[in-house]
Formats: C-alpha cells, sequence, structure tokens
DNA sequence: TGAGTGATTGACT
DNA sequence: GTCAATCACTCAT
C-alpha cells in the first residue's frame, strides 16, 4: 500500500477531513504493528472556538501551526490521549481529530491494549482509538507522518454517498457547524445512535 | 496560586 | 440514566 503524499494535507481543513474517511491508519511500535480504516474524523480551525489552536499557540498546540503531514497528540480528561492530524500551511493552526476506525491488523495487540474483546469496541472513539493503536504518551506529538512510527495509507474507496457530514460531538462551542465525518452505518462509529 | 473546564470513557444504579 | 476519574490548560485573582 502507497502512503499519502505531503500535499494531501495541504487542502482545505474540510477536504482533508472528508478525504481521510477510508484511509489506513498504521502504528508500528515496539509493541507490535497495528492498523485500521479511518471511519469518522472531525474537522478543527484556528477560528472555531472548540478549537485548541482558537487561543493562540501555546507549547500544547505548536503542531498545529505547523505545515500539514505532521501529528497532534495531547491528554484530556486527565485518562485519555486523542490522534490529530495537523492540515493546512505553516503558521495556521488547523487539523483533524481522528475519532474512530475499523480495525484490520494486529488485532490481538489492540485486543490486549483495550483489554476488550469486541472488535466493535477497539477503536469507536477518539480515545479508544489512540489507546488501541498503542498510543500511551504525547511523545509522537509534532512528528512528520510517514517518517514517524505513524503512517498513513491510501485504503479503500468510499462512495461520496456513504460519507456523512453532521455535527460535532461532545463539544459547547460552533455545535452547529457540520464538520464531522463518518461512514453511514458503519458499526465502528463512536456515538452509534447518531448514525444513519 | 487556585478554581473551573474539557474534541471522553467506563462503572454503576 | 448518573457520575467519578484525574491532569493540562486557561483565566481570574
Amino acid at each position: 500500500m502507497s502512503v499519502l503524499s505531503r500535499d494531501f494535507y495541504a487542502r482545505p481543513t474540510l477536504d482533508v477531513a472528508r478525504a481521510l474517511i477510508g484511509k489506513v491508519l498504521v502504528h508500528d511500535s515496539p509493541g507490535g504493528h497495528a492498523s485500521g480504516v479511518i471511519v469518522e474524523t472531525e474537522a478543527y480551525h484556528q477560528d472555531d472556538p472548540a478549537s485548541h489552536s482558537f487561543r493562540g499557540l501555546t507549547p500544547r498546540t505548536a503542531p498545529m501551526f505547523q505545515a500539514g503531514g505532521r501529528l497532534y497528540v495531547y491528554f484530556t480528561y486527565g485518562m485519555h490521549y486523542w490522534l490529530n492530524i495537523v492540515t493546512g500551511p505553516a503558521g495556521v493552526g488547523e487539523g483533524v481529530l481522528l475519532r474512530a476506525a475499523e480495525p484490520v491488523d494486529g488485532i490481538e495487540q489492540m485486543k490486549a491494549n483495550r483489554q476488550v474483546n469486541d472488535i466493535r469496541n477497539l477503536a469507536n472513539g477518539p480515545g479508544k482509538l489512540a489507546q488501541a493503536l498503542g498510543i500511551f504518551d504525547t511523545s509522537l506529538s509534532g512528528k512528520i507522518l510517514n517518517k514517524s512510527s505513524i503512517l498513513l495509507e491510501n485504503g479503500k474507496d468510499i462512495a461520496a454517498s456513504d460519507i456523512v457530514a453532521s455535527p460535532r460531538i461532545g463539544i459547547t462551542k460552533a455545535t452547529e457547524q457540520p464538520w464531522r465525518f463518518y461512514v453511514r452505518r458503519s458499526p465502528f462509529v463512536s456515538k452509534i445512535r447518531y448514525n444513519n
């Protein structure tokens, strides 16, 4: 499988968020090889009150302000690590949150990481996705995709009619924007009651 | 220097 | 359905 070129991430963030649906996310770590097809994303812009980059560049959000094609990993709720793909040109704080994936390779490894057996429950949420892939700290934040242990590859084509745009989940600001994308009827997306 | 909040999850009633 | 977990960050003293 071929990795995605850097111009993939240079497009508008909403386009990248939609295009990431169906791509394959791979993590080759000392703990093992694991991968999954991305089935749910959310876009975050700099002039977006729900985005970390809204309040400007800080040590934590610095990767969001670099050129697209890097990772942004952060810790929240005192327990969860979240994985984002940085988009846009350097100097603009934009990115795409990876919310859910359909496990492909390394499923036994993911089950061990997550301590669950149901594959639908391995990566159907942003915290779960990072845990399943073996991301237990923020050391990957700011790293360049495909030049670190995280890779993004071309995967299966998803028909445009099966990619749904809807409001984002779990935020209190700018909730009206339809900046969440997911695969219609996929059993691997988070908050499945919103699926249709 | 301290209170409040959060791009959630899982355990429990 | 409710709620605790637990820490980085922001904003207000």
